[in-house]
RNA sequence: GGGCGCGUGGCGGAAUCGGCAGACGCAGCGGACUCAAAAUCCGCCGCCGCAAGGCAUGAGGGUUCGAGUCCCUCCGCGCCCACCA
């Protein structure tokens, strides 16, 4: 390159594909496809009923190919992250070249962090930067070539599609979920019932039930309000004061710090919107059998949403009448086994149970004595039990999730003083508070059966606890252990969780002695229930979804608070909420340990937090919810706005609805979900995959969608990593800066040793690409073709700068296979191709075709360039190329580098678009050889190959593998015990 | 700690159903064209070996006429979950 200025210019032929003649022929293309609206999608009816394929609207079956949509980042794209967008762009371009009426269009996700803390140290109002974003993207994402409905491109945070984010909000406001009936019903239905007396208010105090007309009003909004499937709730909620908002659970990492900006996080109790998602677990579960999804992902849901099976039991408390623990266990086949019962530090009954002194002997470890957690209890414990357990709470509470990892999981926790009663053994046993049991698992209570769960077994041996067996281990367990089998439990070294044999399990009623564990958990299970000591339960590890945030650029809640602090609903006429003018967007950032309320930016627009409103009694004063909505409620349902995007009327029309949700499937199976096809990484495998389900099952509950699933088909691509650098701070240098190899070692520009690895492409390793900087050097269908033949789409692959010429390479061959590089006038023969090109041809029209179907464009790209090098060996000696070969070429190029393809296909005269043009088809008859090269093994190792007509019976296979004289000297003295025919693949001569 | 997945040339990868291991590309080597270079074209290119041949898909074992592919054990890497009773 560098060299160029060395020579002539017109040394190079005037019209060769290079980087000046690719960028050119693609600036010209997208203007033109932009002009001619050349990717509409037409729409059955509506605004949206005009576009290209409007005429075959009824023969061509639908195809909706999604992307997960992105945050619109101030700087922009590189090149890893259009790896899924180019592909969902190769595949609809593919399909639609196959017949089929193909939506595909693109928005933003435009709420969220970046924009607002841009706001708040420039001030400039959020709106501004997002606009400037989105159009940034949007330039990036033409210059790409990448075919997108223009018409069709939303932002969350345009107010006219976040006007339907707050109607979706009003309609689980306003629903409950039927149990009995398994879905979702309008909560006016579930009034009708109150009124008339068909249903009975059941609650805490009331189990046996209530009338509707015994309720006061405010009594009977609170039950509604507490059936809605949007509700408000005071609860332990992930507080991140570094962030100033609370976060949902699935927010939150390991660690127990906030995924955005890893600040620690901790629990508190506050009041805030919460939606019902519990209620969908099982079909959330469930219906992961009814669409195309990768196992991985399947299974990462189904764990998030971690169903169990067991019991619960209820242990009541000695000596206290009517006062009861209620414990959930999977494992009710070692109840014998219970020696103690913990409470979640935060259970409601503890108050309750808490006794006035220690039981006489209490050891002081169960005081608190000498704990890690209350290094400030007094030697020999608290005097009471209330002060232990007020000094464990102050513990719990003061620590973040984060803390409880560093604790290195010893088991800590303080007795209250009181005994439960085990239901079987009549026994008293000791009742404890303790960390590692969680107040919003199960019933935040657990039976402790050391001798069978391992952390059980920890807490026991900490504080001297009885440990029973009453499951049998095997004796290889003994032996593993180095025990007699005769030892007992309390000598073991480990708890055994296994299954095996129930033993010393047996009162006067029952005994599980002998059974094995599935058998002697339903022969317990029916016991406790028959004495009513418990039931068969499920329990899940899923949450309610924490739907609140104190944070300015995201959606407002379509809720004011009346005189009674009680929340009412906008009518959806009143709809949108728009975001008031603040003077200052920042959140109320704390300190870890400030014990203040969130205090919302939306609160400082004090002419808009209170306002007067006519709700249907006259005008009113009401205050306004001051929270927004998190950033994935715009993912939970924009994929149903590129739909109908001009609707004011609807968030989407029926019949549009119907039409591309529901619409058949080309091979006839039928559908659950209306996407066809979802791209998009990994990372969203439990947040955005599960609320969108979730909001989709409430839309089709309540008649808005037609489907039960959003996504038919979901596909990951992989990242495109690239080597990153560190020094020898390890901190990392800009990549494009190192120089040097690796046999000698790279540095940085001011010869500093740096040491490589690799990492995901981005700012944060600082070894992003700009696809600008591929474009000047080879053009976009090059870095398109590139990203599609590295590797398998849903692989991780690192980024290789050198490679990129290999791709460029074919597309400059195929240029000169059709163009005549001086001149620059066509090489296409009106002749025909000779046999084995022909053949050629049409096995690469077979193959390809089968490959894009398949989403492997590597190896599609791979028999591509097959073919072109086969034409480029008789280009020369025919002077050009034939017609049919070319045509063909030009068409299954199309897809992959549209720019050079419709360039092309306007240089063979054509007419149209070749983005509408019918992909090609492969003559069968020319598929068939009439010889096929069968290899020919003895023992194993191939020997020879033959030339035999194809579909040659084994017999006659077999015979010429034995006559053949390469054979023959393999077999030499031995004889042939056995000869494996598979008739036109292979043959194999046994002799042993 | 539990679950899931993956290990193929110098590199990215191919081998879709148990049937020719290494398609295609990069890099490398040799040649043609050229005064020369660039570009282009042709050829070679897993390892050992002059060759015949032998050995090769992380290691070891098994099933099979035949294993990259199926089964078992181990090693390495990646991802997810992680006190969920």
């Amino acid at each position: 390159m560098s060299d160029a200025a060395e020579f002539p210019a017109d040394d190079r032929p005037a019209v060769r594909y290079g980087p000046e003649l690719a960028n050119q022929i693609e600036r010209h293309w997208q203007d033109r496809w932009a002009l001619d609206g050349t990717y509409h999608a037409p729409n059955p009816s509506g605004e949206l009923l005009v576009g290209i394929g409007t005429d075959e609207l009824v023969e061509r079956p639908k195809l909706y190919v999604l992307d997960m949509f992105p945050y619109p980042s101030g700087t922009g794209l590189h090149v890893g992250h259009p790896l899924g967008y180019i592909g969902t762009d190769v595949f609809a371009r593919f399909k639609r070249m196959s017949g089929f009426n193909v939506l595909h269009a693109m928005g933003y996700d435009a709420f969220g962090l970046p924009a607002e803390q841009y706001a708040v140290q420039t001030g400039q109002h959020p709106r501004v930067t997002t606009e400037a974003n989105i159009a940034t993207m949007r330039r990036q994402f033409r210059a790409m070539g990448l075919g997108h409905d223009d018409r069709r491109s939303v932002a969350t945070t345009d107010v006219s599609f976040y006007l339907w984010t707050q109607w979706i909000f009003l309609q689980l406001f306003d629903a409950w979920f039927d149990v009995e009936a398994g879905r979702a019903r309008p909560i006016a239905e579930l009034v009708g019932e109150f009124e008339s007396g068909a249903r009975l208010v059941v609650d805490d105090t009331h189990p046996e039930g209530r009338r509707w007309d015994e309720l006061s009003p405010l009594g009977r909004r609170a039950v509604i309000d507490a059936h809605r499937l949007a509700y408000l709730d005071e609860a332990a909620v992930n507080w991140c004061p570094g962030l100033g908002t609370v976060l949902a659970n699935e927010e939150v990492t390991a660690e127990g710090r906030s995924e955005r900006g890893d600040f620690p996080v901790f629990k508190r109790n506050l009041e805030q919107w919460k939606l019902r998602i519990t209620a969908y677990a099982e079909r959330l579960i469930d219906d992961l059998d009814l669409i195309e999804w990768p196992e991985p992902i399947k299974l990462m849901q189904r764990n998030w949403i971690g169903r169990s099976e067991g019991a619960r039991v209820t242990f009541e408390v000695a000596g206290e009448a009517g006062l009861a623990v209620e414990v959930f266990t999977t494992r009710p086949d070692t109840l014998f086994g219970a020696t103690y019962v913990v409470l979640a530090p935060e259970h409601p009954l503890v108050d309750g149970l808490v006794t006035r002194a220690w039981p006489q002997d209490t050891p002081s470890s169960w005081k608190g004595a000498g704990s890690s957690a209350m290094p400030d209890a007094p030697t020999g414990g608290w005097p009471t039990p209330a002060q232990a357990v007020a000094a464990y709470r102050r513990h719990t509470s003061a620590t973040s999730d984060l803390d409880r990892q560093i604790d290195d999981r010893d088991k800590t926790g303080v007795f209250t003083g009181a005994f439960a009663v085990n239901p079987t053994t009549g026994d008293a046993i000791p009742v404890f508070l303790a960390d590692y049991v969680l107040m919003g698992y199960g019933t935040g209570a657990i039976m402790a059966v050391p001798a069978h769960d391992t952390r059980d077994f920890e807490f026991a041996t900490t504080f001297d606890l009885d440990i029973v067996e009453v499951v049998a281990p095997p004796p290889a367990w003994f032996a593993g252990h180095d025990l007699e089998p005769s030892a007992t439990a309390d000598q073991w070294p480990e708890a055994f969780t296994g299954e095996g044999l129930a033993t010393g399990s047996s009162n006067d009623e029952i005994s599980l002695d002998d059974l094995p564990t599935p058998e002697a958990k339903a022969a317990i299970t029916e016991w406790l229930a028959a004495i009513g000591a418990g039931e068969l339960a499920v329990t899940y590890k899923l949450r309610d979804w924490l739907f609140s945030r104190q944070r300015y650029w995201g959606e407002p809640f379509p809720i004011v608070y009346d005189e009674h602090g009680l929340p009412v609903a906008l009518p959806a006429s009143m709809l949108p909420v728009e975001l008031p003018e603040v003077d200052d967007y920042a959140p109320t950032v704390l300190d870890d340990d400030d014990e203040s309320l969130p205090a919302p930016p939306l609160g400082r627009a004090t002419d808009w937090a209170t306002v007067t409103l006519d709700l249907g009694d006259g005008p009113k004063a009401y205050r306004r919810e001051l929270n927004t909505m998190p950033q994935w409620a715009g993912s939970c349902w924009y994929y149903l706005r590129y739909l109908d995007p001009t609707n004011d009327d609807a968030f989407v029309d029926p019949e549009v609805e119907a039409y591309w949700m529901q619409g058949a499937r080309s091979d006839g199976a039928p559908t659950f979900g209306g996407v066809d096809l979802y791209v998009g990484g990994v990372e969203h495998a439990v947040l955005h995959l599960l609320y969108a389900r979730f909001w989709h099952k409430v839309l089709f509950d309540l008649g808005h969608v037609s489907t039960p699933e959003p996504f038919q088909r979901l596909f990951n691509q992989g990242y495109i990593l690239a080597p990153a650098y560190r020094d020898s701070r390890g901190v990392y240098v800009e990549a494009a800066s190192v120089t040097g190899d690796e046999a000698s070692g790279f540095v940085d520009p001011a010869g500093n040793p740096v040491l490589r690895e690799y990492g995901k492409m981005g700012k944060s390793l600082k070894n992003a690409v700009s696809p600008e900087d591929v474009y000047d050097e080879y053009g976009a269908d090059t870095l398109r073709l590139y990203e599609m033949s590295m590797g398998p789409l849903d692989t991780d692959r690192p980024w290789s700068t050198r490679d990129i010429v290999g791709v460029h390479r074919f597309l400059q061959r195929v240029w000169r296979n059709l163009v005549d590089e001086a001149t620059g006038e066509s090489r296409v023969l009106e002749v025909e191709a000779d046999d084995a090109l022909r053949r050629l041809l049409h096995q690469t029209i077979d193959a390809v075709t089968t490959e894009m179907e398949a989403l492997r464009f590597n190896t599609a790209v791979a028999k591509l360039i097959e073919l072109n090098n086969a034409l480029g060996r008789v280009v020369g000696p025919l002077g050009g190329t034939p017609v049919e070969v070319a045509d063909a070429l030009v068409r299954m190029l199309a897809p992959l580098a549209p720019h050079i393809a419709e360039e092309l296909w306007s240089r063979l005269g054509r007419d149209g678009s070749v983005v509408w043009a019918p992909y090609p088809s492969a003559d069968p008859a020319l598929l068939v050889t009439e010889t096929v090269s069968v290899p020919v093994q003895v023992d194993g190792k191939v020997r020879a190959r033959l030339e035999l007509a194809a579909g040659l019976d084994p017999a006659g296979a077999e015979a010429a593998a034995l006559a053949d004289e390469r054979v023959v000297a393999a077999l030499g003295e031995r004889t042939v015990a056995k000869v494996v025919v598979v008739p036109d693949r292979i043959v194999n001569i046994v002799t042993r």
